[in-house]
DNA sequence: TATTGTTATACTCTATAACTATA
DNA sequence: TATAGTTATAGAGTATAACAATA
């Protein structure tokens, strides 16, 4: 009875667990589904990979932990729409070498700015406490994302 | 320089916004990656539908935002696994009523606990100031998700 | 022979349209 | 005729296996 009152008990522990995860998760589901856009979320995680640098199918389909035929659909599509571009690698002859067009860099940024719109109008009208607090909690959920 | 130090100005709160949405994402992401089980997404809800009370086909299809003949066949499965139940309606001879089995209630439970557990792996080693924040924290989120 | 990428084929989830049974 | 549910059919994403081209 005196080994628990100062410290977190399991129950305590797996409840904010519980919580937590909910939250975030109904957050997720949330601007997801406020997002819908142009592009569905497979493609969409595939010209963010491509953001900071071009890559090759085969890259992608590890990153995107989906099987190489999968992904040349993916590309393929986003091809034909012109979010992406196709390159030969002069030093390979096997390899192709994809990056984003000018057009799939605005897509990105709209869908991005559309998602955080639901965020900063539901943050908005939050007390400047609870957004100092949330302030705080992000950096700390970004750290728990990452372990 | 005077007026910006007290408040939060547009570009702090679109900041926030964006970090926090990211957070929530990647840690449902990570939760929904590490507890594939049994039973895929789409039938996960199903269940949790199904939880509180029985439901019609067409009922779950309009909560879900599906068609009917996709509920119809999402259920057939669930039927087939044994973790829902069908029944006719004495009342209505067209409706079908849907209810959790035993096995779908536990299926359920041992679904959530799994993501539980990844969840509390990574908040149990932080400070306890920090899991003090993230109970707060997730009052705020939890209010925010459900605006 | 190993690697990169594509094509062939099949399974699942989704949808719309057509159909059956009941009200 | 209107409603609940299913069946028919098609489109998109996923997978594995087989293939072509290059190293």
């Amino acid at each position: 009875m005196s080994a628990e009152a100062s410290t977190t008990t399991t129950d305590e522990l797996v409840h904010l667990a519980t919580d937590l995860r909910l939250a975030c998760m109904r957050i997720s589901r949330r601007v997801r589904f406020e997002s819908t856009d142009t592009v569905a979320p497979h493609q969409f995680s595939v010209l963010a990979r491509l953001e900071d640098a071009p890559r090759s199918p085969r890259e992608l389909a590890a990153i995107e932990c989906v099987s190489a035929p999968s992904m040349t659909r993916t590309v393929n599509r986003l091809v034909e729409l012109g979010l992406v571009g196709r390159a030969g690698n002069p030093d390979d002859g096997r390899q192709v070498i994809l990056s984003l067009t000018a057009s799939g860099r605005a897509t990105l940024r709209r869908i991005r700015r559309k998602r955080d719109q639901w965020m900063v109008s539901r943050i908005a009208e939050l007390p400047a406490s609870d957004k100092a607090l949330l302030r705080r909690a992000s950096a700390i959920l970004a750290k728990v994302a990452q372990q």
